[in-house]
RNA sequence: GGAGGGGUUCCCGAGUGGUCAAAGGGAACAGACUGUAAAUCUGUCGGCGACGCCUUCGGAGGUUCAAAUCCUCCCCCCUCCA
């Protein structure tokens, strides 16, 4: 199946905020299929976080999109910016990664991106490899490409100097730094989300002053978290894991407003932009339930990183625990030794980690969030005989099977 | 180098000698209501077998019966001047 020039833009551009600039695409795609080299397509990736979310999959989405038009995608870990330390905010400085770090996190992202991505026709790339090999002269030259004014034009840059908060030197460096990775990689295409728009930019730059053609920038938008207002992220917590379990997944997508239901939609489902638009006004108009809309879209997420098989699975787990008030089918079992014959039940509860501590177990009770075997406990003296088999549940969704051994 | 402002609990932010485990808001958690949605209401929200005890207000000392609050030194951030 073979696409015409503007059926290939059309794809790419799907989603899409920007896209700098699309002749620049045109020209690049008609100059690949002359030529019949495939495009480099850049990505780059914090090595220090290797547990991928939905968030980084609209971006891995959209180039998964230019493996499908034959397309080579680069994936850069940045383990050079990562073994200097993270400079963000006010976040307290992350210890710099060692050299064992990177490649363990490299091997997570391995596993997680393959789930999406073709292994065929992606390379993994680290920064390291060319900055770690640049002399100091080279560096100051790079330096020298830009000025602060130019720096303070990027929105946190600016709004972190107007409003008095630090901003060290060398995370200045980091978008020259960015940009220099695609002078180094000779990048076609750069992709990132639109906080990257200023550094993707740098590419184009910094290209043009290594006499480069200038990469063709598109940014994605940032996903909203499970909290519909800040952008999905692993230190928010507000996130769905590419690797939770089918359950989790299917669970997550179903407590998302009905609003982010549809940002969702738009950022992550394979259905087209026209069947999206036609459930939305069936729901609007009341011939489908909001919920039946948001079983299936958790159904096609579950599947996209397991099976259909498990994500029909989920929906019926989490029928039963929700709906039916059942317990899940398998709940993981525990097995416990206690030294006399009876527990009190704050030290169980917090034996298994269903609770933070004895405080955090009283607290459950006083709020009526525990049961015993399927009956609510009141009493925050109560015991537990300790023998056979104890089913403890706190709140809507923490379940616990222990056993006394 | 000089002058000034600031660092409080997960976050923002009150508090300037005892009534402070520290107002208020947000987040989070639990309960009610629901579609485990949103919104709303109620409660919890440092630790502890718990009407008491222990540890917190950038760090280290000191004054005091008593310190987040006063003093000394140090660290960090911001502003203006050089």
């Amino acid at each position: 199946m073979k696409m015409t020039i503007e059926e290939q833009v059309a794809l790419i551009e799907r989603g899409a905020v920007d896209v700098i600039s699309r002749e620049d695409l045109i020209r690049k795609l008609k100059k690949s299929e002359e030529t019949g080299v495939p495009l480099r397509v850049k990505a780059g990736f914090d090595p220090t976080a290797p547990d991928l979310h939905l968030g980084h999959t609209v971006l891995i989405q959209k180039l998964k999109h230019f493996q499908d038009l034959g397309h080579d995608v680069l994936f850069l870990i940045g383990d050079f910016t990562g073994m200097i330390g993270d400079p963000t905010g006010k976040s307290e400085t992350r210890k710099p990664l060692t050299i064992e770090d990177v490649a363990r996190n490299a091997e997570t992202y391995k596993e997680q991106i393959f789930k999406i991505l073709d292994p065929e026709k992606t390379t993994i790339m680290f920064n390291s490899q060319w900055l770690g090999e640049m002399t100091s002269h080279e560096f100051v030259k790079l330096a020298s490409q830009l000025t602060v004014a130019r720096m303070l034009e990027r929105e946190d840059f600016r709004e972190r100097f107007e409003n008095h908060r630090p901003i060290s030197i060398h995370e200045f460096l980091y978008p020259l730094i960015q940009g220099y990775d695609s002078v180094a990689m000779k990048a076609d295409v750069e992709l990132g989300g639109t906080d990257q728009l200023f550094n993707v930019l740098m590419g184009r730059d910094l290209q043009r002053t290594w006499a480069q053609e200038p990469q063709v920038v598109i940014t994605m938008p940032l996903l909203e978290g499970l909290d519909g207002v800040n952008k999905m992220s692993k230190s928010l917590g507000n996130y769905i894991g590419i690797t939770d379990s089918p359950d989790d997944i299917y669970g997550k997508v179903l407590s998302v407003s009905d609003e982010l239901m549809f940002r969702y939609y738009d950022l992550l489902s394979d259905l087209t932009t026209q069947e999206i638009a036609l459930l939305k006004a069936d729901m609007e108009n009341g011939a489908i339930h909001p919920k039946e809309v948001k079983k299936k879209l958790a159904r096609e997420l579950t599947a996209r990183f397991y099976s259909d098989e498990l994500a029909v699975t989920a929906e019926e787990n989490f029928e039963r625990v929700f709906k039916k008030h059942d317990t899940p089918e398998d709940i993981p079992v525990t097995e416990i030794a206690v030294a006399d014959d009876s527990i009190w039940l704050p030290r169980l509860l917090c034996e298994v980690s269903l609770v933070k501590g004895t405080g955090d177990a009283r607290r459950m009770i006083k709020q009526n969030a525990v049961s015993v075997d399927g009956v609510k406990i009141t009493d925050m003296e109560h015991s537990i005989t300790a023998s056979g088999e104890v089913l403890l549940k706190v709140g809507k969704r923490r379940f616990c099977r222990v056993k006394f051994v």
